[in-house]
RNA sequence: CGGGGCGUAGCGCAGCCUGGUAGCGCAUCUGCUUUGGGAGCAGAGGGCCGGGGGUUCGAAUCCCUCCGCCCCGACCA
């Protein structure tokens, strides 16, 4: 039993200036963590233990599928330099190097290290499956850490990591982890979402991240409503209505139109009395193809240029296009790089006339454009000249492009990618807190990790990798249950799920009956905090009501008659219950809330 | 990395423009009163005004520079 008036819980009755979103202010108020640095949290006592219940229904659930590991946290150089990620990484990888000069970085993930363990021991087929897993601290040079714990730069990820032999198999072992995370977050009391997701710089196949709606996540996730289709923003597509298309003007050939100063989409739209949907966008990038970096000297980073057109009503979306064309990072084309590659001026920018690559990322342009502009006509596009514009422009007739693809964002109300569904997706804000991942042999096969089947030849095992945000499920959980007071956690992650609240300390009948209702509650296997503190009664409320403990006992003036209230802070109601039935009374109100959860 | 903002007592802030003994609320400590929704009265302690340099008789205040933090964007297994 602990007895709050031996504890450090430093509760802060207004939030610091620096905390925007409700999760970082009431962490701070409840006094879970202090900020140490930028991204850089000290975890207290209830912060900590908060996170340590987490953690332990996440082992439960993990030790179910794999096998627990714990790896360095500081990494040598040269596993990542095999698969090409010393360099691959960037900037957010922390670096730092040894009294003898040797590089070393700090674990930002741990595939390099699991593939080193797995060549070293794995022989035979009849190894795999293999599921190991590790519950850790990773450090990550974020270019802006925000938001509290949601984005850091040192947090605590349970992260597991599959070999297996064959696509199958890692089917098996891929939908493990798909129970095992709905398991944990539902144990969690999270309101989660499983979607689509794009695979990233991870590379791989098939990928679904886990995510819980809050306007404080970063992440934007599409849903519909009618068949429960939820895809990342960055993956999620649509089903575009017909346009009515223009009618063409003169000999229907592209015409070159004076258009002074019209260089934003509106402007040309107006100017032409079309839809924007009739206009061409383009957006210029240069890209990053990310060179090699094997031991053998490998190929360095290389830029190119690449031309994006689409609809003028829609958005480009980076991450589709990057993947599109295989580049790692881009950044939009300056004046003089628009100069090179398209020879017009922003806002005059167009496909027609463009000579272009052949393949992606060549030496000259990547003309790549939206699929919603394939089939379309008559439509109005930039003349790569200051103050010009073509119209009657048909794509395939009057321009060529190095490939087609999917590289719009769609918009909430576009309909359902699903067959015969006919939903209109909806957008909203989440946090990720969980992604898993196929990844394929892009690890094993590049650093050389090999078993010899059933056949006595040598294969290349697969992997997928598996990540769950320990702090990350915290925040998510305040984030979705807190008012004007402060939060309350689910009963299953609260640092304990019942304080005993002791009216007036002073008073020594009060004082020992809220130390038997303690310890009859900590005889029952409940964690159960006592306040006994010297504290006026409004002070020790404020304070439960503040710091995320779902069930709350007073013992107040009615103990005199054999009473005391039992208060859910979810909905904020009290109940008067017989001093010998509030054990029960808790175990009930704890049980029916994981039952409803589940 | 681009843009914006901030740094003064533990927390929240004022003072800076127009240079002249550093303030307010909350918190803390002491005493008395109070005791079911962040109590009242009286008293007290607590500051390299982010660091360095400069201008000035004199700098929290003006100038230069560095550092840190927050927000938007970029970025983000």
């Amino acid at each position: 039993m602990h007895r709050w008036s031996r504890l450090f819980v430093p509760t802060l009755r207004e939030a610091p200036a620096d905390a925007e979103v409700a999760s970082h202010k009431f962490l701070l108020r409840a006094g879970y963590v202090r900020q140490l640095g930028a991204g850089i949290y000290n975890y207290l006592f209830l912060g900590q233990r908060s996170l340590n219940r987490i953690i332990a229904i996440v082992r439960e659930e993990m030790d179910r599928i794999g096998q627990e590991f714990l790896l360095p946290g500081i990494l040598p150089k040269d596993p990542w330099v095999e698969s090409g990620r010393w360099t691959g990484m960037g900037e957010n990888m922390f670096r730092l190097k040894d009294r003898k000069g040797a590089d070393l970085c700090l674990g930002m993930t741990h595939e390099e290290i699991m593939t080193v363990i797995a060549r070293g021991e794995l022989r035979s087929y009849k190894q795999l499956p293999q599921i190991w897993y590790q519950i850790q601290t990773k450090y990550r040079d974020e270019p802006r850490p925000k938001s509290g714990l949601l984005r850091v730069r040192q947090f605590t990820m349970k992260d597991s990591y599959s070999f297996d032999l064959n696509a199958a198999s890692l089917d098996t072992s891929y939908n493990l982890h798909d129970v095992a995370y709905r398991n944990i977050f539902t144990r969690c009391g999270l309101k989660f979402v499983a979607v689509e997701a794009d695979s990233g710089a991870m590379g791989g196949s098939q990928s679904q991240e886990f995510m819980v709606y809050t306007d404080a996540g970063e992440d934007l996730i599409a849903s519909c409503p009618v068949c429960g289709y939820a895809a990342n923003l960055e993956k999620a597509t649509s089903r575009l209505e017909p346009v009515t298309e223009m009618e063409p003007t003169g000999d229907g050939t592209p015409e070159l139109v004076h258009t002074p100063g019209c260089a934003a989409i509106a402007d040309v739209a107006e100017f032409f009395k079309i839809s924007p949907a009739s206009d061409i966008k383009c957006v210029a990038y240069m890209v990053l193809r990310r060179g090699t970096d094997s031991k053998k000297g490998g190929a360095p980073d290389t830029w190119h240029g690449v031309a994006a057109f689409l609809r003028g009503d829609h958005q480009v979306n980076e991450t589709k296009l990057l993947g599109a064309i295989g580049a790692a990072e881009l950044r939009t084309m300056q004046a003089e790089e628009l100069e090179k590659y398209l020879h017009g001026p922003a806002g005059f920018l167009g496909p027609v006339g463009l000579e272009h690559d052949a393949k992606p990322l060549g030496d000259g342009l990547t003309v790549i454009i939206d699929k919603s502009l394939e089939g379309r006509k008559n439509l109005v596009a930039g003349a790569n000249k200051q103050d010009y514009h073509y119209r009657n422009v048909t794509p395939g007739r009057d321009f060529t492009w190095t490939l087609s693809a999917d590289i719009r964002s769609v918009n909430e109300g576009e309909a359902c990618p699903v067959d015969n569904c006919g939903g209109k997706l909806v957008v909203g804000k989440a946090v990720e807190v969980g992604h898993i991942f196929k990844l394929g042999d892009r690890y094993t096969e590049s650093m050389g990790a090999r078993v010899l089947d059933e056949n006595g030849k040598e294969v290349t095992p697969i992997m997928g990798c598996y990540g769950i945000g320990i702090e990350r499920i915290l925040t998510a959980a305040i984030e979705q249950s807190n008012d004007a007071n402060g939060f309350w956690l689910p009963a299953t992650i609260a640092p304990f799920p019942v304080v005993v609240t002791v009216t007036n300390i002073a008073d020594a009948a009060l004082r020992e009956t809220g130390e038997k209702i303690a310890a009859e509650l900590e005889a029952a296997g409940i964690d159960v905090l006592l306040d006994d503190r010297d504290e006026r009664a409004g002070v020790k409320f404020k304070d439960a009501d503040l710091v995320g403990i779902p069930y709350r006992i007073n013992v107040g003036k009615k103990a005199a008659s054999g009473q005391v209230e039992l208060v859910s802070r979810a909905i904020s109601q009290s109940t008067d219950v017989a001093i010998d039935e509030v054990v029960t009374a808790v175990k009930a109100r704890i049980a029916n809330e994981v039952k409803s959860i589940n």
